[in-house]
DNA sequence: TCTGGGGTCCTAGGACCC
DNA sequence: TCTGGGGTCCTAGGACCC
C-alpha cells in the first residue's frame, strides 16, 4: 500500500450501451441491450434504463427480452465504434501518466505517481479526477465514467464501484479498512460464484468476516495462491503495480452455433475458419506459438479441451487447422457440439522458418484477406451471426437516404432508422433487404466537423458530412 | 428460448531429467 | 535392493474477469 492515494481507476458507465445511445439519438433515455442477438446470445451490456427492468450482463438475451418492455433496443455489438471511443479515453489517461494499464475497452488503471507534478493530496486528486471526468465526457460526446482513487489498485477499483454511474470516490490514506470491511466479499476481485459459495458456507459474507479468518483456513478453502491473496486483500494489502504493456499469452477464436453441429465436414470447415482468424491475428501481432488447443462444448454444455504442443512455433492457419482437426477426432463429437474453439498459446515473438531464405514469408496462406479492425475483437463484443447480411444496430448507408442503422430485419425486409450522433432522432424506413442502394456503413463520427481530439488514430473513415 | 467470446491465472498429475 | 528430491514441460480442467 502506498502512502498517498495515487492509483486511479476509471470505469466507463454501461460503455457499449452508452456509445449506442450517443450514436443513435432515438435510443437516448430508453432501454438498450447490447449483446448476442441470436437464440443463444447473452447480454454484454445493458443501459441503466434496461437495468431498471432487471437486464444484466451475462444474462441470456432471451431472459432480457422477457424482462424488458416492448420497444427495448436489442443490438449486436459494434466493436469498431467502441474501440474508437475507447482510444480517445485512453489517450486522455496517458496525458496524466505514462503508466496506464487498460483492463479492457472500458476500464483502466493509472499510476498518478508516475505522472508529472500532480498534487497527490486528497483535494488534489479529487480535483484531478473531476477534471478528467469532464474531459472524457466532452471528448466522447457524453460518455460518462466512474472514477476511484486510492492507495492501491484494490482501493481505486473499490472506489470506482461505490457511486456508479458518473461517480467519483477518493479513499483517503488510512481509511482503507473503514471502506472495505463493511462490503460484501463478492466486491473483491477474484471472488466469483464458486469462492463466494464456499466462503458463505463458513459464515463469511463481508470483507470484515474474511479478515477474521486465518491464513491456513483461507488456503485450505481456496488454494495456496488464491487463499493468501484473499488474506492480503481483506487487510487492504495490495502492492500490485500498474503495468502498461501486458504481454499476450494466447490467441483464440471460438463460436457457439445456432444449432448443435454433428456433421464432420461442417465442423471441419468451422475449424478452418477459426484457424484462419487465429493465424491472421498472430501474424498481425508478430507472434507465433507452439501449443494448439481445441475447445469443444457438447450438447449438454460439458466442455473439454484437447491440446498438442509442436516442436516449433507456428502462425500458419493450415497447420493450426490440421492439428485442431486431429484434436477433434480425439475429443469426439457424439451427441452434437454447440461450440468449437481454436487457440494457440506458448507464444514467442515471430522468429520462424529459415532465417536465411530471403523472401520466404512464413504463414502466408492462400487466402489474402486483409486485417480488419473488427478482427482484433479480442473483447466482450458478440459477433453478429455469421452469414447474416443485416443485424440490429449495424451501421448502414443508403445512397439517397444517407447514414443510419438497422433496427430490425426479416421476411426479405430491413428496417433502418436514418440518424446519427449529430442529428436529432431520425425517421424509420423499411426497405427491401436486397436494396442495391443500401450497404454496410462505417461507425459515425460524434464530433462536429473540424473538431479533433488528441491521440486518436484517424483512419479516414466517416466524416461528419456523411452523417449529415 | 437457459447459459457469448476473448482472455488470465492456478492446480494437479505424469513424464522426464539430473 | 525398497526407494530422494527438485525442476521443467506438457496436458486438462476450473475459477475468474470484462
Amino acid at each position: 500500500m502506498r502512502r498517498e492515494a495515487s492509483v486511479l481507476h476509471l470505469d466507463l458507465d454501461a460503455f457499449f450501451a452508452a456509445v449506442e445511445q450517443r450514436d443513435k439519438p432515438s435510443l437516448r433515455g430508453r432501454p438498450v441491450v447490447v449483446g448476442g442477438v441470436g437464440g443463444r446470445g447473452v447480454v454484454a451490456t445493458a443501459s441503466y434504463e434496461a437495468r431498471a427492468f432487471g437486464a444484466r450482463s451475462a444474462m441470456s438475451t432471451a431472459e432480457a427480452r422477457r424482462r424488458c418492455p416492448p420497444g427495448t433496443a436489442f443490438l449486436g455489438g459494434r466493436f469498431a465504434a467502441y474501440r474508437r471511443t475507447s482510444d480517445v479515453v485512453m489517450a486522455l489517461l496517458r496525458e496524466l501518466s505514462p503508466l496506464v494499464e487498460p483492463a479492457s475497452l472500458d476500464e483502466a488503471y493509472v499510476d498518478l505517481a508516475a505522472g508529472q507534478g500532480h498534487d497527490l493530496s486528497v483535494d488534489g486528486v479529487t480535483a484531478l479526477a473531476r477534471s478528467l471526468k469532464e474531459r472524457i465526457a466532452a471528448a466522447t460526446g457524453g460518455v460518462t465514467g466512474s472514477v476511484g482513487v486510492g492507495t492501491s489498485k484494490l482501493m481505486a477499483k473499490i472506489g470506482s464501484d461505490l457511486q456508479k454511474p458518473d461517480g467519483l470516490v477518493v479513499v483517503p490514506p488510512g481509511e482503507e479498512l473503514a471502506v472495505l470491511h463493511p462490503l460484501p466479499v463478492t466486491r473483491l476481485g477474484g471472488v466469483g460464484p464458486a469462492t463466494a459459495e464456499r466462503l458463505h458456507q463458513v459464515g463469511v459474507r463481508t470483507v470484515a468476516d474474511l479478515a477474521a479468518k486465518s491464513l491456513p483456513d483461507l488456503v485450505a478453502l481456496a488454494g495456496r495462491a488464491h487463499g493468501s491473496g484473499l488474506y492480503a486483500l481483506a487487510r487492504a494489502e495490495d502492492d500490485r503495480a500498474v503495468v502498461p504493456d501486458r504481454e499476450v499469452k494466447s490467441v483464440s477464436a471460438e463460436e457457439t452455433f445456432e444449432r448443435d453441429l454433428t456433421d464432420l465436414v461442417v465442423l471441419g470447415r468451422e475449424i478452418d475458419a477459426m484457424a484462419t482468424r487465429v493465424g491472421r491475428r498472430l501474424r498481425a501481432s508478430a507472434y507465433s506459438g507452439r501449443t494448439v488447443t481445441l475447445k469443444v462444448r457438447r450438447y449438454d454444455f460439458t466442455t473439454v479441451t484437447r491440446s498438442l504442443t509442436l516442436p516449433q512455433p507456428t502462425d500458419d492457419a493450415r497447420q493450426i487447422a490440421s492439428v485442431a482437426r486431429r484434436l477433434l477426432t480425439q475429443a469426439g463429437t457424439e451427441g452434437g457440439l454447440r461450440l468449437l474453439g481454436v487457440g494457440v498459446s506458448g507464444l514467442s515473438v515471430y522468429a520462424q522458418g529459415d532465417l536465411f531464405a530471403a523472401g520466404s514469408e512464413p504463414g502466408t496462406e492462400a487466402t489474402t484477406e486483409e486485417d480488419t479492425p473488427a478482427d482484433e475483437a479480442a473483447q466482450a463484443v458478440p459477433a453478429p451471426a455469421a452469414g447474416a447480411r443485416w443485424w440490429p444496430g449495424q451501421d448502414v448507408r443508403h445512397e439517397d437516404l444517407g447514414a443510419g442503422w438497422v433496427w430490425g430485419r426479416g421476411l426479405g425486409r430491413v428496417t433502418v432508422r436514418f440518424e446519427g450522433p449529430l442529428t436529432g432522432p431520425g425517421s424509420v424506413r423499411t426497405l427491401a433487404a436486397d436494396d442495391p442502394l443500401l450497404s454496410p456503413g462505417d461507425p459515425p463520427d460524434w464530433r462536429p466537423a473540424g473538431e479533433t481530439t488528441t491521440g486518436e488514430t484517424t483512419t479516414g473513415e466517416t466524416t461528419a458530412e456523411e452523417v449529415r
